[in-house]
RNA sequence: GCGCCAGUAGCUCAGCUGGAUAGAGUACUUGACUACGAAUCAAGGGGUCAGGGGUUCGAAUCCCUUCUGGCGCACCA
């Protein structure tokens, strides 16, 4: 990277900052090596005084104020609010409560939206069901559920809370009569419903933000207004799509942003044929809204199905702000559900979908959250019932789990074996580090090290998944060290005869299984003491 | 037709904002329990990083291009 700044020829470089490194106290050696890296060989007092500092942070260690208190807003789930979450909702809701969490780890103020998606004609569809259910209430034969209606039984309940609430009073009414209150009373147990879902999850929002509002009070036209204040709606006429044409496409006049000023493919409509705002028109009111609250940093989290619909979000932004604020939208990918390796057939017809909820209920929330987080989030993910609940290392979180409960083990026979030895966290601190010298133990402790580290980069690229993967790296190497302690009884974590060593090594692990337990925090998920 | 994302071991995937001999798991082969929990560990084979160009000291990583797969493509949400 310096070359060519300063001319120079790589090695020369290293050798200049390898003479600097040579006088700092901690540093043993440095070599020069190939083309120019430098390998600096650091005294084992450095990496072994590196535990102490775990146990005093605890759990804190590996927090930062990289953020340095910045607000960011983190949008995640905003499902509509038609029926309870399926399991294709899981993974943006893992993924974005995992990336709130790890930007509040490093220090920044986190906000956890969900925007309630409550205005469409697919909320009036829900309208329309409840209406059915509560005309079943009432005693009415429904018969079969209409084509084109919500026919799920969750609404069964919405129904009898109807009848409870308004009695026959919309039973012989014309639609416009009930339509509002009962959209908004459906919507709001829709809510509630979803809410629940996402605890069984532990997800709790910080903001629900109801799109609705944003066309009673003018929101929608004050967000606009802010584009036309910089010239950036117009009134013109689209080309239609190349390849197939939609087929009821009329060419025709509209109300338009000009969002390909900021990078998308095509200006954006802003108002439907019948005169009504767009979806996007309130997303652009949403946004802007965000924005006014305070926020430069903005993570929308959708499924990979609304890949299209990105740049032009990220226009809206970028113009409202002049570039001042970001957004980044991370897609989810599907998640391939398989029971022993066979697909699991979901079709959308009533009954046949699976559940957020049954899926928890099934495996449990820390298997969910912690499969969800195995892969990068714009990649596809197995999910396998038979294998995430499988007690053995092909699954990472057992595995991970394993290592923190086999630490508490190790405590349980050192409070045995050792009926006086004081193993407070007090006297963890004072151990005598220095004993801890084999190589393989050196080791983990400098992957312990790199936990810091870790979460920043995971931090700044808005990646969750790395925490997965370190803490499986890390788990890994403790698993391989209590291994050496089976042909060498000298490496055992207790060692008979002598208290300093067995203090030193406890200290070691206990640092470790912090450090199991503030990623698993992270993540959401619980560490166990006990398999 | 256009845009976005992906293509890395037989399979599922990592690879940290360009660095040293590309790594795990799985599967296959072979070893380790008078134990601090073998629910684990150790060793081995397995690769033209989709193909082709380019940028440079140096590319799985950046740029161009071709091929393949997924998603999307006025007004729905």
């Amino acid at each position: 990277m310096l070359v060519k700044q300063a001319k120079m020829k790589p090695r020369d470089i290293a050798a200049l900052i390898a003479d600097e490194l040579r006088k700092i106290d901690s540093v043993t050696d440095v070599e020069i090596a190939g083309p120019g890296f430098i390998n600096i060989r650091l005294k084992a007092s450095f990496v072994q005084e590196q535990i102490l500092k775990v146990l005093e942070l605890g759990t804190d260690y590996g927090r930062s104020d990289y953020g340095d208190g910045e607000k960011v807003n983190v949008e995640y789930v905003s499902v509509n609010p038609t029926g309870p979450l399926h399991v294709g909702h899981c993974r943006g809701a893992v993924f974005g409560d995992a990336l709130a969490t790890l930007l509040d780890h490093v220090g920044y103020d986190v906000s956890r939206e969900y925007y309630i998606n409550d205005a469409g004609g697919q909320i009036d569809v829900l309208a329309r069901s409840a209406y059915v259910r509560y005309l079943e209430a009432l005693g009415e034969n429904i018969g079969e559920i209409e084509g084109g209606l919500y026919p799920g039984d969750y609404l069964i309940p919405v129904g009898e809370a109807l009848v409870e609430k308004y009695g026959d009073k919309w039973k012989d009414q014309p639609e416009s009569e009930w339509l509002n209150p009962i959209r908004s009373f459906a919507t709001d147990a829709m809510m509630d419903l979803i809410r629940e879902d996402l605890n069984t999850l532990d997800i709790q929002h910080d903001v629900f933000f109801s799109e609705l509002t944003l066309h009673e009070n003018g929101g929608i036209q004050k967000g606009l207004e802010q584009l036309e204040e910089k010239g950036l709606i117009y009134t013109g006429v689209l080309e239609a799509p190349k390849g197939k044409l939609p087929d009821d496409w009329e060419e025709r006049p509209q109300t338009l942003f000009k969002a390909t000023e900021f990078g998308d493919d095509v200006d954006r409509a802003l108002k439907k044929s019948d005169g009504a705002w767009t979806y996007f028109a309130a997303d652009v009111a949403y946004h802007s809204d965000k924005v006014a609250r305070g926020f430069n940093i903005l993570i929308d989290v959708w499924g990979a199905d609304h890949g299209g619909y990105v740049k032009r979000v990220q226009s809206v932004v970028t113009a409202l702000t002049d570039g001042k604020a970001a957004l980044d939208v991370r897609l989810c990918q599907m998640v391939k559900l398989l029971r022993d390796g066979d697909p699991v057939k979901m079709s959308k017809r009533s009954g046949n979908f699976i559940t957020l909820r049954d899926v928890v209920k099934e495996v449990g929330k820390d298997v969910v959250r912690f499969i969800m987080l195995t892969r990068k989030n714009d990649a596809s993910l197995e999910f396998d019932f038979a294998r995430v609940t499988e007690q053995s290392k092909d699954n990472p979180v057992f595995y991970v789990q394993y290592g923190h409960a086999r630490v508490s083990s190790v405590f349980r026979k050192a409070a045995a074996a050792y009926t006086d030895m004081d193993m407070s966290e007090d006297a963890l601190k004072k151990a005598d580090l220095n004993l801890l010298n084999d190589e393989s133990e050196l080791q983990l402790i400098k992957t312990m090290v790199n936990w810091p580290r870790i979460v920043e980069s995971a931090a700044l690229a808005h990646e969750p998944h790395r925490i997965s993967y370190y803490l499986y790296d890390l788990a890994s190497e403790f698993h391989a060290l209590w291994n050496k302690g089976n042909d060498r009884v000298d490496l055992r974590f207790i060692i008979d005869n002598n208290k300093e060593i067995t203090l030193s090594r406890l200290a070691m692990i206990r640092a470790f299984s912090i450090i199991i337990a503030s990623g698993l925090k992270i993540l959401g998920v619980e560490p166990r003491n006990e398999m």
